[in-house]
DNA sequence: TAAGGCTATTTGTCCAGACATAATTGGAGA
DNA sequence: TCTCCAATTATGTCTGGACAAATAGCCTTA
């Protein structure tokens, strides 16, 4: 195993006084100029350890005060959602995908108000279920602009996904997750096989290119069972 | 307004370029050197906002190869966990508290296992409720050990909420979050004025320090009108 | 043809020094 | 005593140069 690079070895090395407690929130820790000494190494070098601390939130940096260990807030948290393929496959279960449905139909006006089109204009409808050693374990109800995104009109997504068709064909630059909860009813129910008003964690992510908004989709969860896990170190 | 720094000049001039379709996913980019005579600048400089853009997941980059715009596979998404309080007065709204129960008691087995204790020995057992404008907004249901944490024996918690009182005397330094769908029950529904069976958004958090497990606590919220939203920008 | 090694290219990091910028603090002056 | 300015000090950034490490592609050799 090679050597870590100096600054990441200071990052270690400080984290862990924090981590240990020999260093406590608020405490002011010693300045660059003298930890430069203590490491034996150009000032460059530890700054660049400190501020990237400070930027995971671990330390808090002021000039002429010096930087002191920062109270943990919670402030934020990292979740990894990733393609349900990747997801599944990373826990050792095999994966297997079913489309459910497919067809133009009127938007709703939630989506419509995303895509930018008004409510009963015809969008591509998508009904997937992907499943985790032949459990269902997520429904996929997904709308794509076909006005954004016409090479979907020629895709039939009954081999591929549209998660992974999309991030190959129209890949997508900036996106909005909205995590909620809500009670399985009518198809998603039967979809997932859950009793009707079961739980159900729902992430809906909406998303954008240069050309504009390309698709919304919504991922359904069995409540009970599924859980969305930040890595374990907070940031 | 201040001139913002020339590697934070470079930084937005690249991610415009990918936000605006300029560069699409898969395109390599010109190498540091020739950015940095584009720019008129040290390559050091132009090094850090390739860097910092890879860290974000925009760019991706490898030796030999160069830079190339990435895939965004939607690879993790950042919440904001704040104090309860903030979060509600960021809103606009009033914030009230509420403490509904304070008392040793039994640990269930789950909260045990993260606290190193056997299921059954007493904790300190805390419900509490936060309101925005009056409404219910959050239910905190809390465990905390009162052989790492002893100060909190001394505390009534009737004027100030746990997690406000904890970060300010018994910082943690890390945390896990888990979160899931579960239906409202009992005092749960009570609490949050629910009917029984409507769906709850949950937020389970398990924080340690130096010392050992400090706290576990569950936010409880009413399913279908809370909302986690992430920040715009993915990472 | 296949295997193995060499080289050029690109990113990754470090350094020493310089100047910029924020913010505290103490002192001068009213 | 209060107000305001200037000195001080710590962090923030840039430069230009150096060397390290990864690796794609080529070249040699079996």
């Amino acid at each position: 195993m090679p050597d870590p690079a100096p600054y990441q070895r200071i990052k270690d090395t400080l984290l862990e006084r924090v981590h240990s407690g020999l260093w406590q929130p608020g405490d002011s820790i010693p300045g660059e100029q003298q930890l430069a000494v203590d490491f034996n190494c150009a000032r460059s070098t530890v700054h660049r350890a400190l501020r990237e601390l400070a930027e995971e939130g671990v330390l808090e940096r002021k000039r002429k005060t010096g930087t002191r260990v920062a109270y943990p807030t919670g402030r934020s948290l990292a979740l990894d959602i990733s393609l349900v393929e990747d997801e599944i496959k990373a826990t050792g279960a095999s994966y297997q995908y079913q489309l459910l449905e497919r067809k133009l139909a009127p938007l709703p006006p939630t989506v419509a108000a995303h895509l930018n089109r008004a409510p009963g204009e015809e969008a591509l409808h998508l009904l997937c279920l992907h499943y985790a050693d032949r459990h269902p374990y997520q429904l996929e109800d997904r709308w794509i602009d076909p006005q954004t995104v016409p090479e979907a009109r020629e895709e039939g997504f009954d081999k591929i996904g549209p998660n992974p068709w999309l991030l190959r064909n129209v890949p997508w630059t900036e996106a909005e997750h909205v995590i909620s909860a809500d009670l399985a009813t009518g198809t998603v129910a039967s979809a997932l096989g859950l009793k009707e008003g079961e739980p159900v964690l729902i992430v809906e992510r909406r998303t954008w290119n240069a050309k504009g908004p390309v698709t919304t989709v919504r991922f359904h969860h069995p409540g009970r069972t599924h859980r969305l896990r930040s890595a374990f170190a907070p940031r």
